[in-house]
DNA sequence: ATTTTATAGTTGTATATACAAATGTATTGT
DNA sequence: ACAATACATTTGTATATACAACTATAAAAT
């Protein structure tokens, strides 16, 4: 669907205005989408993303501001984000000994299995959109979107 | 900025995984800056969405199920951002004669007079965007988005 | 005409988010 | 060593959002 018609306008926009709305609106579809893959999982997409982060370490814990900075969005208080996968036992947290100001976030088993669970339909999602386009297309996408970006 | 530097990643991502989040993320930056271009004003984004919508209308008031199928963001609780304009004076809100369901919502000359001074500083954010691509470019992002939208 | 179903919008409630202030720990300067 | 400053995280509070239940009106069915 054009984004004209998606948001039902009726004049002609100018293309910056268009392309902003048009990332934006992309954005929306993926992130609806996105929430409806999850919602079985009573995950939110933020603890899902902090859980990828926390397994992309490997082993080794993540303190809260390493988490704060590799998330795709910044939200604030990572804290009552990192508490609610607590609860879930999704994660452990503990004071980090070396610098007792810090805490080390670290993934646990039923965190990993529960993401083991969720890659292939992660997957599926992703590529459900990416097939709409060749690969060159993909990477053409990604460099228009990284310049755009300035 | 490149996504994985942005994001702080290490291993090389799947294109797919990575276009998703390249979308995400330009997303983010956006709606950041689009933030603190408003937050002078008192006004949250969607706030500002439906002042310009009810604008759009050229006098003629729009109800609830309108506002709601034109926003970028499809919110859940239209009322309680009309309420807001409401209270702002910015608005205003009565119940429509042909239909006693339906809302006209109508925005005010304080509102007009509002986006008036909103409209070069949004101009010139969609356009520091834009300016890093030129206009074949421009076109190109958007029916990569369109088609990868699907 | 009366019941049923559909539509439009609002309200209750639980949860999430933003932002600032507060807490506790480490580092630096004197 | 002690005060000042910086850093990492948490907590308080106000606001925003999501979702479901509710109210009111209109349209359709019997």
């Amino acid at each position: 669907m054009k984004i004209e018609d998606a948001i039902k306008s009726t004049t002609e926009m100018p293309i910056g205005k268009k392309t902003l709305l048009n990332i934006t609106y992309t954005q929306n579809i993926l992130s609806e989408s996105f929430n409806e893959l999850l919602k079985p999982y009573d995950l939110s997409p933020e603890q899902f993303n902090v859980l990828r982060i926390l397994r992309g370490q490997k082993g080794k814990p993540a303190n809260m501001c390493v988490i704060q900075e590799r998330m795709i969005a910044k939200t604030s208080n990572t804290t009552r984000l990192v508490d609610k996968l607590l609860l879930k036992d999704l994660v452990i947290r503990e004071v980090c000994t070396a610098n007792r100001r810090k805490m080390d976030i670290t993934i646990t088993e039923k965190g990993l299995a529960l993401l083991k669970e969720l890659d292939p339909k992660v997957e599926a999602h992703e590529n459900s959109y990416a097939a709409n386009l060749d690969t060159d297309e993909l990477h053409l996408l990604n460099n228009l979107l990284e310049k755009y970006r300035g």
